[in-house]
DNA sequence: CAATATTAATTCCATAAAGATAATAATCAT
DNA sequence: ATGATTATTATCTTTATGGAATTAATATTG
């Protein structure tokens, strides 16, 4: 029997107190999830889980146990990324989670050059805005826009990038409601927002006398900057949108860039990784890579033509 | 693939530094050993063990990889001992090495009164009289008479018994040679001498008024208690024997016992285990049982009858 | 409160993977 | 080069896996 996978299988059936839960995110059948347990039980000679088909508690040698396997099936990873960084070469199933817009539009053109270039690594990418547990989810690396919050401090939060917003609307927007000069006239603006950190209602704009901050209303507010560039498009008011966002609508002039003296936030791309003693290639390996491309394919154009 | 026991046959490939050897010792085909191996190397992603059909040398991966699979394999262990401890309920493999002439005399009696008691311990002994290392023998549990040497402090050494030893001849030799009356008479007889530690020339004999130790020597040393006996047993000397071995022969009357109202040397077994976080209960199950047995079974008969 | 519905673990059976034995290939000593 | 020894491969047997059917326990509902 195989202890190791058994151990595994039994640690995350405690986590999720169900066996069904675990078979599936496991990605194997609750029989065998069944099974292994029951052999698990028998290799150690003792009950594990009390289980009915409604109920599942775990008994006191069940949950001394499950500690010690936590710990194992952590030693034994920790090996593995030790071998991992001492042969160098990156390999394995890289799993990644990325915001979800960002992940549509940048990490997306990234992957397939990154796989291209390293064809030992899989990946595994799931977008999501919310901020789930990384370690717990069983992310190797997270991508996450604006100041992360790390209540775990084995976590390591590394800027990698600084994405530029701009104020921009569409021409048709700005002939009906004309084109601010200042940034004070963005009060009387239709503002939409795109709430990713706290204090979204607050905008600073930096020109070289200074910076100053408006107080910006309007009728939207979204958590995702992809309703917001919709209705920016449709000539619902102005919006500040990272550069990725808005570039091709930008070239195609579908919106016009606003105030471009001025300098808008920044919000920063943070990469958010484990801190383990050994940690596989493979996650630096894709850190360096994205920030190198995200260097090349970022804040080309719309830089020029802001500033210009 | 079952990781757990290929590590556990990668780590004995790499301490015998043979795929033959470990597959011998592990009980599994020399073809099991290549396999595991190989699929291990693949599991890690990197070559551990560098090969020929003639000479086998440890990668540097493999031999990081081979202390974390150490301590790995030693946290399962663990594990199970921690369960078995929770558990109550002694269970497993209970390996016993013990010397040789002890184990043929009396653990052998012993042993089948607790297989009958324990259904669920199943035994496995080994007698030997050299100083095995215990633990990376893999032994749970050493009887061992006289003082062990413990290098490894890792182990526990408890005494759980007192051998008396007693002097005897055969009465034709007696006949031949006198009845030695005092200590000091025993340098005039041929003393048949068991090593069992060092000094096994001196004997010391203690009465009310004090012990003496005498210089004995004879034409006959061994380092099994069985010889000596042999030899006593042929009228060839005087023998300082474990009462476990010249029982039955006291009784039949082709052994004497000399110098009655002396007490010989003692010798102590000690029960000598490793000193581990959890100890499984079957380990101190059988301690007990056996250091029971021995109080009811060891120093009966020939007490009585030497001191009377 | 009882009968039923529902959900979750287990068992049964067909298939896939892993293990052992025996034969093969490979390497170093003589 | 040959022989002795050791790892690898081939074939067969044993064991594990996944899906359907079963069993069991609580929630629901009349």
């Amino acid at each position: 029997m195989d202890v190791l996978s058994a151990m595994a299988v039994f640690v995350r059936v405690v986590d999720l107190k169900s066996f069904s839960l675990a078979a599936s995110e496991l990605g194997i059948s609750s029989s065998s999830v069944s099974k292994q347990i029951s052999h698990l039980e028998q290799h150690v000679g003792a009950r594990l889980l009390q289980r009915t088909t409604r109920r599942l508690s775990v008994t006191e040698v069940g949950a001394a146990y499950h500690e010690k396997c936590q710990a194992i099936l952590a030693d034994v990873d920790e090996a593995e990324n030790l071998v991992s960084q001492l042969q160098g070469k990156p390999r394995g199933l890289l799993r990644i989670n990325c915001n979800m817009t960002f992940g549509q539009l940048l990490l997306s053109k990234a992957i397939p050059e990154f796989m291209a270039a390293y064809p030992d690594v899989q990946l595994e990418v799931a977008l999501d805005d919310s901020d789930v547990e990384l370690l717990k989810e069983g992310f190797d690396l997270a991508l996450r826009i604006a100041h992360p919050k790390l209540p775990d401090s084995s976590l390591i939060a590394r800027q990698i990038a600084s994405i530029p917003l701009f104020l921009c609307a569409t021409p048709s927007y700005l002939a009906q409601h004309g084109h601010p000069q200042t940034p004070e006239d963005l009060r009387q603006h239709n503002c939409l927002v795109f709430m990713l950190a706290s204090n979204t209602n607050l905008w600073t704009l930096t020109n070289a006398e200074g910076s100053q901050t408006v107080q910006v209303s309007g009728d939207l507010k979204a958590n995702n900057s992809l309703l917001v560039l919709q209705a920016a498009l449709a000539h619902r008011g102005v919006a500040n949108l990272a550069s990725f966002v808005i570039e091709r609508y930008v070239e195609e002039g579908r919106l016009e860039l606003l105030l471009p003296e001025f300098q808008a936030e920044q919000l920063s791309l943070y990469a958010i990784y484990p801190d383990r003693k050994y940690s596989p290639p493979k996650v630096s390996l894709f850190i360096e890579f994205f920030q190198g491309w995200l260097e090349n394919n970022l804040q080309q154009k719309l830089h020029c033509q802001s500033r210009s």
